[in-house]
DNA sequence: TTTTGAGTTGTTCGA
DNA sequence: GTCGAACAACTCAAA
């Protein structure tokens, strides 16, 4: 008799290899069916963007494609995940299901309801850790501020080193689902995708490879090089892992093996992607409300024409607006620039916080629920361990400093690139003849700041006071 | 329980 | 141009 098969449901761990839930399923010797459904009702307001989907759509793609070549099938399903799963075990005579663990207050509702209902019918149902280093229930407490946090995880036992790859899958019969393209992921009308394509690569392999080659040029020179936007100093492995298209701990081994102790500065990066999961899972309200409570009654502007201007990239302020056409055209972000831009529109426009944070969650390919809320609280000086208050970045120096040579802003301000790099930062403080030369006109083809730097610190920073305690 | 020390990423001003 | 201090107070972690 041919034995049952079991179900593995990919969620956000979308890779073969080092996949816990894909590995125990494979071991137990039962039949394979790969599943994804893709559960809007579930996350409600939080059901990925526009960026996302599109990410989302070539990742599936790509394991489609890897699990295709194994002999297994990728089923796609649509709706509510206890609905798609009750009907595929019905469907399938199926009696296990493995899946990886997921951290969002949505999904760990949903996931419980999930598990305790199809254990009390009998099915074998089993979860696992695929996407942190160290999971919240591994730490005796929930931290909130990042120093002890880490030290505390640096104290616990290393993560495991990666499971070996599988070469063979054993498949159950085929089972029919959605095709993706019917999941209409994509744009259309217009497609706005073409700068993602040109600059992202999407996929299992893909990651792999960027971790690769950052591990072996670039990660021991992180420290020095990360708060450079016009250089690749980074890593830009942010949507390979929230995609998981890559599992942390193969970063964590893969850095040490390659760079040792010089790798230390950019773990500790990894470890504020912990920290901000830990954050949300202890506070499920984190996206919507800030941390701090006393910041429910900060006095935030209204300012349409404001947001737009900063959602353009029309601030007038170039490293702000650099940042702001990357985000449009690339969906991604410097994490220098991020911060620089996240600053402007709270401390600079006064408004509020989940604004920016809507903004992004639309626009960028790597937002994860967790590290966006976490950040924007951050940015706005509510969340834990927040920049103070008075710290009110200054979007020029922030600029003459991390991009001396204008690099980053010639490149996604090209308005500007015939000025000199004494003036790119300040275009406003340019001399007429200057501007005349890079055709630049203020007001016509670069608009002038919409507010001015000392008038809007000393704005900020009044508000700040008045929210006191 | 109480106390003490520390805390991702800055800016501005005046000497 | 460079340096140090002030910014303002608070919460958390750990002893």
């Amino acid at each position: 008799m041919r034995p049952s098969p079991a179900i593995v449901w990919f969620r956000r761990d979308l890779r073969l290899f080092d996949n816990p839930a894909l590995g125990a399923a494979a071991a137990s010797g039962a039949p394979l069916i790969a599943l994804y459904v893709l559960d809007e009702p579930a996350m409600a307001a939080w059901r990925p963007g526009a960026a996302s989907r599109w990410r989302l759509h070539h990742s599936l793609a790509s394991l489609a494609r890897d699990l295709a070549a194994l002999g297994v099938c990728l089923v796609l399903r649509r709706g509510a995940a206890d609905l798609a799963l009750e009907g595929l075990i019905e469907q399938t005579g199926a009696t296990a299901l493995y899946w990886n663990r997921l951290y969002e207050p949505w999904a760990v509702r949903r996931d419980g309801e999930i598990k305790a209902r199809l254990r009390a019918r009998g099915l074998r149902v089993e979860s696992f850790n695929a996407s942190l280093l160290f999971e919240p229930a591994t730490l005796a407490k929930a931290y909130r501020v990042f120093t002890p946090f880490w030290r505390a995880c640096l104290a616990s036992p290393e993560p495991a080193t990666p499971l070996p790859a599988r070469e063979r899958l054993a498949a159950a019969k085929d089972v029919a689902g959605d095709r993706l393209e019917d999941w209409r992921l994509l744009p259309t009308r217009p497609d706005w995708a073409a700068g993602f394509r040109e600059v992202w690569r999407v996929g299992e392999s893909a990651a792999r490879e960027r971790l690769q080659e950052f591990a072996g040029a670039s990660a021991a020179d992180y420290g020095a090089a990360r708060d450079a936007p016009g250089q690749e100093g980074v890593s830009r492995l942010s949507a390979h892992l929230h995609f998981g298209e890559i599992f942390p701990r193969q970063v964590w081994h893969e850095i040490a093996a390659q760079v040792g102790e010089r790798g230390a500065p950019f773990l500790r990066q990894l470890g504020w992607r912990e920290f901000c999961h830990h954050l949300l899972f202890a506070n499920p309200d984190l996206p919507e409300r800030p941390l701090g409570g006393r910041f429910q009654r900060f006095p935030w502007r209204r300012d349409d024409e404001g947001f737009c201007a900063w959602k353009k990239g029309g601030t007038g302020y170039p490293f702000v607006d650099a940042a702001m056409r990357q985000l449009w055209r690339t969906g991604y972000i410097h994490n220098r620039a991020r911060m620089v831009a996240a600053s402007f529109l709270v401390k600079h426009l006064l408004l509020p916080w989940q604004e920016g944070e809507a903004w992004f969650w639309d626009t960028l390919i790597d937002a994860d629920l967790a590290n966006n809320a976490c950040g924007w609280q951050w940015v706005a000086g509510c969340g834990a361990d927040a920049a103070p208050y008075f710290r009110v970045f200054n979007p020029v120096s922030q600029g003459e400093k991390f991009d001396p040579e204008g690099a980053y802003v010639r490149r996604y301000v090209p308005e500007l690139a015939g000025l000199d790099k004494k003036f790119i930062h300040r275009p406003w403080e340019a001399p007429r003849e200057i501007l005349r030369a890079a055709g630049v006109i203020l007001g016509e083809t670069y608009p002038r700041p919409i507010v001015e730097h000392a008038f809007a610190r000393k704005r900020a920073l009044e508000a700040y006071a008045a929210c006191r305690d």
